[in-house]
DNA sequence: ACCCAGGGTCATA
DNA sequence: TATGACCATGGG
């Protein structure tokens, strides 16, 4: 059962990755932009993201020094482009403060990564999936992220239940997959990848390749 | 004129 | 614990 389970993640992985290639989400950019995106792209398309990096790098607010000396009026400015500017600004200066708490990236690498992901549970405005983003693409920690879409589409295969806790259905893509950092950093890319290309709107329209892998998993 | 996007917090019951 | 309101821009 586990074990056929474990199977049909891995089998539906394969499949993605031969249909769409590599996504190299966040290859060149530095740990801190992609802690900086993690943040911006809350419910936000990541083209209004890349606008207010943009700003950030040409206003040189794309550090945490910066970021916590700017005014609330001049960040906020920087990132109207990506949406709820005010509330991602005040997220963006409390993640900062705390980073700089900790005494900065280099000191985090160094802490085991559940209390690492406990610690940043803790900063206001840094909710699971965001915390994931982070230990995952920024401090390459062996994290699932789930997100709405890995839910829609994992569930309307009959693999998992919708309603499942966040941390429920992270333990069990972790569980069937094993630890594997770089997978799991292409299998989130390629879950956002083909929700964006198939049909978002009819629940009957993941009837495509996916759902015949399924069939013959289970079989 | 709608709907959605690489969520999270807070108030309410 | 579990919903609902709210945050806000840009593209389809």
């Amino acid at each position: 059962m586990n074990g056929r389970r474990a199977n049909a993640f891995r089998r539906i992985y394969a499949l993605l990755d031969q249909a769409y290639g590599p996504q190299h989400w966040w290859p060149g950019d530095s740990t801190f932009e992609v802690q900086v995106g993690a943040i911006l792209t809350q419910n936000t398309a990541w083209t209004n993201v890349e606008r207010a990096l943009e700003n950030l790098r040409q206003n040189r607010l794309l550090s945490p020094r910066a970021i916590v000396s700017a005014s609330h009026a001049q960040l906020a400015e920087q990132l109207r482009p990506s949406g709820y500017y005010n509330v991602k600004a005040e997220r963006l200066r409390h993640y900062c403060q705390w980073l700089l708490e900790q005494g900065g990236e280099r000191a985090l690498h160094t802490a085991p990564t559940d209390q690492f992901r406990r610690n940043l549970l803790s900063v206001k405005g840094i909710g699971p999936e965001t915390a994931d983003d982070i230990l995952l693409c920024a401090f390459h920690r062996p994290v699932f992220v789930i997100d709405a879409y890995t839910r829609r589409i994992f569930s309307r295969l009959g693999l998992i239940d919708a309603k499942a806790n966040y941390e429920a259905l992270r333990r069990r893509f972790e569980e069937a997959l094993g630890d594997d950092v770089p997978l799991y950093n292409q299998y989130h890319a390629l879950i956002v990848r083909h929700a964006k290309t198939a049909c978002r709107t009819k629940p009957q329209c993941e009837a495509c390749a996916l759902r015949k892998l399924c069939k013959r998993v289970d079989s």
